[in-house]
DNA sequence: CTGGAAGTTAAACAAGCGTTTGAAACGGTG
DNA sequence: CACCGTTTCAAACGCTTGTTTAACTTCCAG
């Protein structure tokens, strides 16, 4: 373990800014997001960070006010490296919905793996906990209005709010299961097919498909001679 | 030592009140879905069992294999109570599927509050662990090759098995958002909208209905005028 | 009655946790 | 340099955890 203390410029992944506050707060998420709030240890914590267990109470006061400014840092970060997609006014809404479908897609299970902020955030989604309201307000409850205002073009007004939140939930319950319970999903599917048709490409193809077939805006996905 | 060496006790009827291995295997059950393995203790576990601490060891060995033989506990006795549905062979696979959609909505989201099996289930689906492989093998594969037979029946077997399973997991996605992520749908819907809407009964109805139009044995969701 | 296995108990154990301390090191300012 | 607020550090504190021990009770066969 800690046997010897003294190297400490051996630069890691995480301390790439030089501010330690910066450093604990990047290799929080990645703890929190890891193993989660009870796991994760400060120790740990700050071994990553390479500073001193006492600097968590220091800049932040004490584990929880740390795991919720993690929180916030994460999608803070997020929302900036990605923000909200805005297409021309004279697409198609069918191609909107379809970019949409694929971009929550790629940002939820990631181009290879999923980024720690995303599964950090999954965490709260799962488990609330203080940090959620502010997680839905600033960086959830956005994305699904886009999505409802596409899905209002969609269908050319002429749905409810309601009913549209309701399309659009159907539609976020697609994506979620692939990034929540991939790991049962894995399991229900060969894994030829699974390396076929489960990819973002192929789901965003399928799942806008089913969402346009079944608002009508195109022929029903099994079509039968009858 | 842990050697079977007697008869083991019949549990032949529900949960005995004088089996104390039954007592902790309900009061674990309880304590691990509510606040999952970590943040769970045997201490507070053998108090809600009323046994000393040390009948962990005795009867189970370790924190570890109780919580894998709870979990195994847990979805036993979820498969006696409510065992898979079987339809005459006469019924319309339409209403085979509103069916299977309901009785699904209903055990996952409880008729009230889902019952600590189905929370400590969802906990091994989230974050698998070694209990992971036997809950799915004797209880979700099985569901969901049900939900997947009705599909083949709905389509009257003109779609690939790969579609059918990925036409499945639409509809168990959208299933499982309701039941994984319910207090953040619960933040983007209003109060009345979610007492109206989102019970388990209208859920099931959505859900299917969706389905169905999709496949184009329904007029599609969004009627247009041209 | 006796002996031993089965079951139960209170108490202690070692380890790890979040947190706190008091002093040392740093860095700019007079 | 001396000063002082800011930042860092090793060490310890108090507490809870899972686990273990050894004594105790129960109970039935021999």
């Amino acid at each position: 373990m800690s046997s010897i203390s003294t190297e400490k410029k051996e630069r890691s992944a995480v301390d790439s800014q030089e501010d330690p506050r910066g450093r604990i707060l990047s290799a929080a998420g990645r703890e929190f997001a890891e193993k989660g709030y009870e796991t994760a240890t400060i120790r740990d914590i700050c071994t990553l960070a390479s500073v001193n267990v006492a600097a968590v109470k220091y800049y932040f006061g004490d584990k929880y006010r740390l795991y919720i400014e993690s929180v916030r840092h994460a999608h803070e970060e997020r929302s900036r490296q990605f923000p909200l997609p805005v297409w021309a006014d004279g697409m198609l809404p069918a191609d909107k919905l379809r970019g949409f479908v694929g971009n929550m897609l790629e940002r939820m299970l990631g181009f290879d793996e999923p980024p720690w902020q995303v599964r950090l955030m999954l965490r709260e989604v799962l488990h609330p906990t203080d940090a959620c309201r502010e997680l839905v307000e600033d960086y959830i409850q956005p994305h699904f209005t886009v999505l409802c205002n596409i899905l209002n073009e969609l269908t050319d007004g002429k749905e409810s709010p309601a009913e549209l939140r309701r399309i659009g939930l159907s539609i976020s319950g697609q994506c979620f299961l692939y990034r929540a319970a991939g790991d049962v999903v894995g399991m229900l599917i060969p894994p030829d097919e699974r390396k076929e048709m489960h990819n973002p490409a192929e789901l965003a193809n399928h799942i806008t498909a089913y969402c346009l077939a079944a608002l009508g805006k195109r022929a029903p996905l099994s079509v039968e001679a009858s």
